[in-house]
DNA sequence: CATCGTGCTGACCGATCGGTCAATATGTGT
DNA sequence: ACACATATTGACCGATCGGTCAGCACGATG
């Protein structure tokens, strides 16, 4: 037994279960749980199906390692905010890091989309359990914003709400978007139009000013 | 012998064929095209397999249809704007209906959500031709809004999709926002607080003003 | 009664599904 | 050289997939 350091640890295996984990990712994230297919996510990584099985033990085993992998991708980018914090920095921050969370990882972004079109079968307990909490303290710090008048009086949870589907629009309706614009993706410069698009309808819709020098850009 | 109504009920061919067609348009918006399967529409309807396959002749032409009565549906809703018309009003009434919309066909939004997850196979040519011409229309109205003064300088495009996701995220993320506030299902109450709270911020973040008499109320 | 058209469906088809397993290939330590 | 663990995969399993078809039930017509 070789002692586990990194020396020979299994450089082939990280490779391969990445490869399998990318394709599973792309085939599940357009056709969801039901629709995907062994066969397909194989011959999309390039190896027979039962070598698939061999790594992963199972379809569901796969499937639910897949969301735990998004789900922690997004946590990595749950900050901290308290209500002395500035309003207007962090919805814009909040709307940026959204962006690019849905830019970095297209495939993820529609994975989790699909598992909650199908009604969240294996999601049910994290949306009713952390995603709640996380909602919960988030609208508590945002109603202090409002008492304390540095923002409207607004239903804190729609405005959450509001910021996650406009951002996660432009990834998981991508076939939409790209289809109505004549293109294939979404350029760099669409990426900042529609960000500082979305941080002045937002902030000046809540009443928060912009503190940052920002200058918001309309079409071209 | 009235045997239709007494011993065997025997059902017109529409009334058959809107409960295949209520039943496949759950079963189709839960799990997509591929993932959903004839034996788990027939046994949603009550009705055999080969029924199904009677009435409606493929699984494609069964989709199809569901996707076309859908578009209809759709369709039947866009009224037509002109540069003269109320910026408030015409904003208005477009978040309100399309709000109405997901909520009068919950499962039609998630079909449609389903397909463009998919990559709209069967709506790419929809999305680059009618869908982009009504875009493309409506994007000349506002910017002549911008340029007469009515609203800020924005891309319209980024608007409108401003509006669809933020209305539609209510529907096809059903699962996630019930989840989240605790609740199998939205109340009127709930919509028309949602509704206040997208007219305030978007009409707001655009720069224009509320024309009509509508009060704005925050959570409780 | 005989015939026919239509609504309907059980039984079946080849293909594909997720998953198992035995056999083989490759490497590692003694 | 040997034994042993791990990697790999072709072949196969029962179940289910979309779809076909022969045949039954039944009211209308002759």
């Amino acid at each position: 037994m070789t002692a586990a350091s990194a020396t020979h640890e299994s450089p082939s295996r990280e490779r391969i279960e990445a490869s399998i984990l990318m394709a599973a990712e792309q085939v599940f994230s357009q056709h969801g749980y039901r629709g995907a297919s062994l066969q397909v996510i194989a011959d999309q990584a390039g190896l027979p199906k039962a070598n698939i099985l061999y790594y992963m033990g199972s379809k569901q085993a796969l499937y639910v390692r897949l969301l735990d992998r998004m789900m922690r991708r997004w946590n990595e980018v749950l900050e901290d905010i308290t209500p002395d914090s500035d309003p207007a920095e962090v919805l814009s921050d909040f709307i940026r890091t959204k962006m690019v969370l849905g830019q970095r990882y297209p495939e993820g972004s529609k994975l989790f989309a699909a598992e909650i079109l199908a009604g969240a079968p294996f999601l049910n307990g994290y949306l009713a359990g952390e995603l709640r909490e996380w909602v919960a303290s988030r609208a508590a710090i945002i109603r202090q914003w409002s008492a304390q008048g540095k923002m409207d009086d607004l239903d804190p949870r729609w405005l959450i709400f509001l910021i996650w589907s406009a951002t996660q629009h432009y990834t998981e309706y991508s076939a939409q978007v790209s289809g109505i614009l004549g293109r294939d993706t979404l350029s760099d410069e669409d990426v900042a139009s529609i960000c500082a698009f979305l941080e002045h309808v937002i902030l000046k819709g809540c009443g928060v000013t912009q503190t940052h020098t920002s200058v918001v850009q309309a079409d071209r």
